[in-house]
DNA sequence: ATAAACTTTCAATAAATACTGAAAGTTTAA
DNA sequence: TTAAACTTTCAGTATTTATTGAAAGTTTAT
């Protein structure tokens, strides 16, 4: 297999699982391509390599250093920018997992607090089921952002560094 | 505030969660209906109280159920289906977990195992780096699954009680 | 067998999302 | 200060995804 096919088919991949978990496609590819490339791209490199326009290119190199998975990379004698990916993956799942846990954990779990506090005025069945139905919920959310949270310190962390052992 | 403002806020919660994560918004709000309501609903009261078409509502409930978060109900008396959500929340996840899994990590392990498998015919710097991130990411994959896969055995697994222990 | 009651399918359409490219903005070199 | 080299923005357009609704299919009661 030549060197372009693996990585063809590399980027189709990551660029498949990111639009199946809500990222888009172009977003997902620049990564995928930046991840392949040792060193440096610049935006016309990933241009010319994905086919995509400037405009695209740039909004998502961007919002690929919003989440801290692509550095800026300057390069003596050059005007242009270069951009380099963060290489490790347990960095990168790290990374992705803070960011969506800012962006969408934590506001739902805002809203659900907000529908628990808010009393309900109605007192009959239903009103008790909801109740639950919003309690359980936000009870999960909350579980969910503590293992998070969790995971993101595992270094610090006896029992999880355990369970990752278990896992090799 | 009423039942109806409560179940209406949760209703968009759990829509604009479930488009973040990849699910389409009508199956994740009729999912939200179906938790809010104690017994069952049929098609059509969902269609009423969503206003949904009955295409619509009709494919998301299929697909509910191949999802396992929602069950068909028999009403003694009546030709129609009614409808009825698993309504614990852990069971809810792992079912989730379980569906996406198979969907999408399972695929996405074979492509990653088959590019990986597959040797690079060119002998450069640039094989050496394509091969290491391809075989990180696949090493990554099989981790995630592994890890997803003892989180669906939690029940019997004694670290992970410590762990979900840990966090009450 | 037939028709009413109900469910499923799917082509057409609408809505949401992503992408383009050119214009505007910015930085740097001379 | 000017202009070349580069980056950013965003209105218009294309693509993808979701939804509708009516026709076809199925089941049940008589």
């Amino acid at each position: 297999m030549k060197n372009q096919e693996a990585k063809d088919e590399f980027i189709n991949l990551w660029g498949v699982l990111g639009s199946q978990w809500g990222i888009n496609r172009s977003m997902a590819q620049i990564h995928a391509l930046l991840l392949l490339t040792p060193d440096t791209l610049s935006t016309e490199d990933i241009m010319e390599e994905l086919q995509l326009s400037r405009g695209n290119t740039n909004m998502n190199i961007r919002e690929l250093m919003n989440w801290n998975l692509v550095y800026k990379h300057f390069v003596a004698g050059e005007r242009k920018e270069y951009f380099k990916a963060e290489h490790d993956v347990w960095t990168i799942a790290t990374r992705i997992m803070k960011e969506r846990k800012k962006r969408e954990l934590v506001p739902a779990k805002e809203i659900a607090q907000k529908i628990r506090k808010a009393k309900l005025s109605e007192n009959n069945a239903e009103s008790k089921h909801i109740q639950k139905t919003i309690t359980d919920m936000d009870d999960f959310l909350g579980r969910i952002d503590q293992l998070s949270e969790l995971m993101l310190k595992a270094e610090q962390n006896i029992i999880f560094k355990k369970m990752m052992t278990l896992l090799k």
